[in-house]
DNA sequence: TGAATATACTTGTTATAACATGTTGTTACA
DNA sequence: TGTAACAACATGTTATAACAAGTATATTCA
């Protein structure tokens, strides 16, 4: 039996559907809110909540007196979308591969365990791959997973599917929430090898650890980017009023990792 | 003549500022709807709409049946406050302050010139520094403004303020708008002799260019951070429904720079 | 004592209604 | 023709009201 979503969610959707389907034109007006409710049946509360709910993603923008507009920014408001490297190349018109460098089973390293929130002497499964945009390598990562969820990798397809996808998708296991650290490195002899650059090149290091349901960790990964194809790229920006001066620093509009080719 | 704000943002406010001034304990129950209703001699609409901005900006969060709790967490919701040196090591416990290694009018650099959108023939204000933390050297970097608002610098202390506070607080030019983008990069001899690194070492570099009103840069600057002792740190984390997978990513609760001593 | 139930309380949803405030286009007047 | 006043319309604010749904606590019964 499917529970049916209130009003205000279902108002909401529907716009959203029709805004991403690309039936309104960023920057066109949407219908007014008394249009809305004769349309929908419902009252100004649940259409205002669901706009409310638009503008908080960044969909519409409002403005008093005139109207509620698509957003002509494609951005997703404060939502960050780094979790998937497949997406990432997607979106930069890039074809995404990944070559299985070694999927292995390790003795625990105390480092990982403790980030993993596991036991000290718990194995680890390892998985070492070079990620690549169009055949050209972007990326070498190293992940490590509890064996429960490792073990769910040794039957899957590592060079086409990312593991985010086989966790998420194929098992269900929601990823809910994420820690990232940006920082430099070093490339050693292992990964100059794999990212083509020469030793001691600096690359751009992310170490990320992502949970599912209850703050369990499923993963914990290390990512060496060769930074001549990739960096992070942030805009700040504020529309508007917000609030006096900048004593709270600027919204974030956009972070995303941009690839030069 | 004052104008009124509206009951739900004095509402907001006089819960911001409970808030903040700590009278409530970070996961502390605030008083319920109906109490509020009261205290405050409003509706439930009212105070509804303000613990909603409270909800969109981080400052609490809600649990149908139950009540409206503090957030634990200090994180600004999506502002992104890295506009200032100075706030951040003030943030992070450690005291601010420069070494000036130069400040000269250059010749024109292409590139500069072009991020900074003037005539390519047009010389620039270089300012050249050393970050410290409590001493240490956090930090290398470049500064290239136009020669407007690059002279607006010759008569300031720039081993105690920031470029940022000079600009904005001094001269009222307020910046609105900013892009980053976070690199990696081998050391050079300059930088790694002022941040006691060797040449080659990796450095976590960020370049940013500043905007005012009507987009016009304010500067462009490239800093090179030492990685052992500043990293950026991200915390992505779903609070509950949002709606559906995370097709959409995940909303940004935390994004700072985090220093080690 | 332990589990099921009832109850009180809390937030979530939705409708109706009135007025405030901002915007736009039209109309009337100089 | 140009401007000022006005009307129509849009979103913003706020109150009242009722019911839905989730949670916690007290109560009852086995």
């Amino acid at each position: 039996m499917e529970q049916q979503a209130s009003k205000h969610e279902q108002v909401k959707q529907h716009l959203h559907k029709e805004i991403t389907e690309g039936n309104y034109e960023p920057g066109e007006k949407l219908p007014s809110e008394k249009r809305l409710c004769d349309y929908f049946k419902v009252s100004r509360v649940t259409v205002r909540h669901a706009l409310q709910n638009l503008e908080n993603d960044g969909f519409i923008y409002r403005k008093q007196g005139v109207g509620a507009f698509v957003s002509n920014q494609n951005y997703k408001s404060n939502l960050v979308r780094l979790t998937d490297f497949a997406e990432d190349m997607r979106q930069a018109g890039l074809q995404s591969s990944s070559r299985l460098i070694e999927l292995k089973k390790v003795d625990p390293i105390k480092e990982v365990n403790e980030i993993l929130d596991i036991r000290p002497d718990m194995k680890l499964i390892q998985v070492d791959r070079v990620r690549l945009g169009s055949g050209k390598p972007i990326a070498f990562d190293t992940t490590w997973l509890p064996p429960g969820y490792g073990q769910l990798l040794f039957d899957e397809d590592l060079t086409t599917q990312t593991i985010y996808n086989i966790i998420e998708e194929k098992y269900e296991i929601p990823i809910n929430a994420g820690s990232y650290r940006i920082t430099a490195a070093n490339a050693n002899k292992f990964i100059s090898k794999h990212l083509k650059l020469s030793e001691g090149d600096a690359v751009l290091e992310i170490d990320r650890c992502s949970r599912t349901t209850g703050n369990k960790k499923v993963y914990f990964q290390k990512r060496y980017y060769n930074p001549t194809h990739v960096s992070y790229v942030m805009e700040l920006s504020r529309t508007d009023e917000s609030q006096g001066p900048s004593k709270q620093g600027l919204p974030l509009k956009e972070f995303s990792p941009r690839f030069a080719k």
